[in-house]
DNA sequence: TATTGTTATACTCTATAACTATA
DNA sequence: TATAGTTATAGAGTATAACAATA
């Protein structure tokens, strides 16, 4: 339908179709409709669905650690469990050694939401797969995306079945 | 280093290593980073390196439709196309036929800018195909995200040479 | 009446500095 | 002195409604 301009090919000007930021920002985008869409019963966001993720994962880390895992500045990351907190989902308590910090748990409440929260996170991710065009893809392009962002996040340790698509 | 917990791995909780929405946000962040710091010297922002792209690679273009292509409300569209007209980068100019629409063009000063613009950009995306492991895992990525976002993004009519991986 | 560009506004996300209480 | 959590605040980015000019 549209064709590419004489002045683009002449000059070989950027090509938002070539730009891997702005491609992968479009994707992420609308990944992240689909969570809104998915999620909207719940009145779930995502990063609120990775902070109950990583505590029903790992009990009892300090604030900053969640904080830092998600890349969330730790002022920001107050309002942020208030709102869970709130909502009678998660719970800080004081830590017996140090007691400046706060360990985040699931409450019950918490642990029954995080059950439901994941039947819908797999028909959401089953969305995208099937988007993807199947798991193989799937798996591909994680590995495509583990290779870019290097070591910054393996923190649950992610064990690789097939070789990394960076072998190559 | 880190291992999954025992409750992680019993009741299969949501992983972020697996979730792909998060690595997609993750990964857009990443180069996004990188855009920053090559185009801090240029002071230019991922939108409106995209908008001048768009603009070069077809001139002429109404507002609303760059914003359109770009996922931008017309509303929030002006103020970024100020910034651009203040900086003597681009202008307005009022439809000869729709008076009301404004057809949109680079200055001069705009050609010269996109000029050294590519430049950076071309370092800047061959420091992310470095990092993804070489132009191969590039193509494989920008064919896998294309997938995902589907038929809304062919606006440069982008010529697959290889078959999608999506067809496996 | 519908559309283009615009203004005003509000809400979210993010970033920084400074405070408090503990260490 | 340094650190964990907090508060306040400012800046982006994004969303909607309403208006003027034009079709």
């Amino acid at each position: 339908m549209t064709v590419l301009s004489r002045s683009a090919m002449e000059k070989s000007l950027p090509l938002l179709s070539t730009a891997i930021g702005h491609k992968l920002r479009r994707a992420q985008l609308l990944v992240f409709q689909d969570f809104h869409e998915t999620f909207a019963s719940l009145k779930l966001r995502p990063t609120e669905f990775a902070v109950l993720a990583l505590i029903a994962t790992r009990p009892g880390q300090k604030q900053t650690e969640i904080a830092e895992q998600l890349s969330i500045k730790r002022a920001n990351f107050v309002a942020l469990m208030d709102c869970l907190e709130n909502r009678g989902l998660a719970e800080r308590r004081k830590g017996d050694i140090d007691r400046r910090s706060h360990s985040l748990h699931l409450t019950e409440k918490g642990e029954r939401f995080v059950e439901k929260m994941t039947q819908l996170w797999r028909h959401h991710e089953a969305r995208i797969v099937r988007r993807l065009g199947g798991e193989r893809n799937s798996e591909l392009l994680i590995d495509l995306l583990d290779t870019l962002l290097g070591s910054e996040s393996n923190i649950e340790a992610h064990q690789p079945e097939k070789q990394a698509a960076a072998s190559s």
